[in-house]
This record gives structure tokens, C-alpha cells and sequence, in this order.
DNA sequence: CTGCTTGCAAAAAGTTTGCAAGGCA
DNA sequence: TGCCTTGCAAACTTTTTGCAAGCAG
């Protein structure tokens, strides 16, 4: 009944898909989480309702990934991490000392992604990239 | 005889490790490569002398990062991939289309390190970094 | 009804690990 | 000789795929 809700129906229909109670479940639960892995997917998903299947929450992800919905971008040299897009297009940073996970917006970068695309005529995926390094002053929590 | 060699032994015996002909063969191969996953390491290293072990190979390009002398970026969504740190630090960039691999010197990011230095206390790891997108007109080899 | 979707199970891809034999220093 | 290294095989993690049954439109 959400606008959401109504979005992805008409998002997947014009693709020629179907709206099922797995695509609506896999994407609250991106919604709620944050940053997931699939694995993290599954289990939110588990958790608010009856057992889905893992490799259909991959192939949903690929879906919502291909219309627009989510993104995903690797926050770990582990698994991938997806996101849902209704916030502005950002990066991340992740402190590999700490595991701290910021996002940052699109004009941090405007001064690169400017030279690249005037110096090697190279269009910036913003949103998919992940800058690791460490905060100055940690928490120092892992590693 | 070369310099590497020495260097390779000499690193090596540093940390208390030993100089052997899996070491030696697995670090001319990733020299050579460019930038190479474990799997191309494995393979290169066999067709340049006798077999070895695919999980020597994971091994050794942990101890040879731990050394510094390898590095490992994520050109892909699949494998790592490995290369030698004998020129500068750089980052990479991929186009998804065409599969393009730049290595792009540190100065062009420096507006960007130093804002988030700065501002998020936050210190990039340069080499680490793998910045996806696409060239404006590419060969269009892939996708 | 049509054919997109799902669940299931098996396969694939990439990586890790235990252990005994081997070899560098 | 000491103990770091390797090979081998098995286990593991993450993701992909084929196929028949299920369900959205």
C-alpha cells in the first residue's frame, strides 16, 4: 500500500516482471539494513516472515540492481554489500582498523571525477566506489 | 642474481622466512603479469617452469603483501588481483564495458585525500583503490 | 492460460586448513 | 638439525545453474 510498493510493481512491469512477495520482502529488508550481504539479506528476511530461498535472494538482488533499486558495492574483500536507493548517490569509506563505515557525497569527489573524465575521458561510478584506508584516531575496535 | 632476488631473500629473512623456488618463481609471475589473479599467477607460474600448488600460491602472495612487495586490488566483482610493487603507488580504473585497465598516479586524488583527512580524519588508502565506470566512447569489446 | 519465479539440489568458483613429507638455513 | 614450507586432499564460503512445480497477471 506504500508508495514503495506501488513503485516496484510498476518498476518491474515495465520490465516485463512480475511483483511476488519474495521481491517486496528482499527489498524492505535491504531498506531496514542499511549495508547487507545476501547472506544478511536472507536472514532479515527469515526473521520478518516465512523461509525464502538463498538463491532467489540473489537473483532478486540482480533484478532490483538492474531496475534501479539497489546497489551494491564491496565494503569487505568478503561478500558484496547491497543498499537501497532512495538516499542521493554517495561513496563509502571503511577504516580497515575500526570496520567504520561512512558515506560520503558525490562532491568530495567533483575534482576527480572532473580531471578523469576531461583527462581520460572516463565517466566516474560514483556510487560504486569504495575507499579504504584508517581514521587518524580509531576506536580501534578489530585488527 | 638480480637485485630482486637479493631483495626477495633478504625481506624474507627479515620477518625470519625462508628464500625458496616457489617464492622466487611466484613473484616473477605476478612481475610479469601485471595485474593478475591467484588462478593467472598459478597458471603462468606452470607454464614457466614445474607445477605448484594452488594453495602455495595463495600463500605466498599473502606473505609476499605482508613483505610489501605485492599488492592486491579488486578489478572485478570475482577474484583479486595481484601486482608488484615496483613502480609508484597508483590506483586503478575499470571500465565496464570494455574491461580497460588505467593506472592512474596518486596526485590526481590529492584534493580528495586531503579533504578527507581533513574533514573525516580519514587517511586513503591510494593503492588500494579501484575506481569503476566507463569510458566515454570505448572499443565496446565486452558487455 | 502463459511464462515469469521459486525452491531444491548440485555444481562451480574461490579460498582455507590440517597434516605429513620435504628442504632451506 | 630445527622448523619453516610445500603438496595434497578435504572442507568451506559464496554464488550460479538446471529443472520441475508454482503462481502472478
Amino acid at each position: 500500500m506504500s508508495h514503495e510498493h506501488v513503485d516496484l510493481r510498476s518498476r518491474l512491469r515495465d520490465s516485463g516482471l512480475r511483483l511476488t512477495p519474495q521481491r517486496e520482502l528482499i527489498l524492505a529488508a535491504v531498506d531496514r539494513l542499511g549495508h547487507a550481504t545476501p547472506d544478511e539479506v536472507l536472514a532479515e528476511v527469515r526473521q520478518h516472515s516465512s523461509a525464502v530461498n538463498a538463491s532467489t535472494v540473489y537473483r532478486t538482488l540482480e533484478v532490483l540492481e538492474e531496475l534501479g533499486l539497489v546497489r551494491h558495492a564491496h565494503l569487505s574483500d568478503r561478500a558484496p554489500t547491497y543498499h537501497s536507493v532512495t538516499d542521493h548517490e554517495h561513496f563509502h569509506l571503511v577504516c580497515r582498523n575500526c570496520g567504520r563505515i561512512v558515506s560520503v557525497g558525490p562532491d568530495m569527489l567533483q575534482p576527480v571525477t572532473d580531471r578523469l573524465r576531461d583527462e581520460q575521458a572516463f565517466v566516474v561510478d560514483v556510487g560504486h566506489l569504495t575507499v579504504f584506508g584508517t581514521c587518524v584516531e580509531c576506536p580501534g575496535e578489530q585488527a
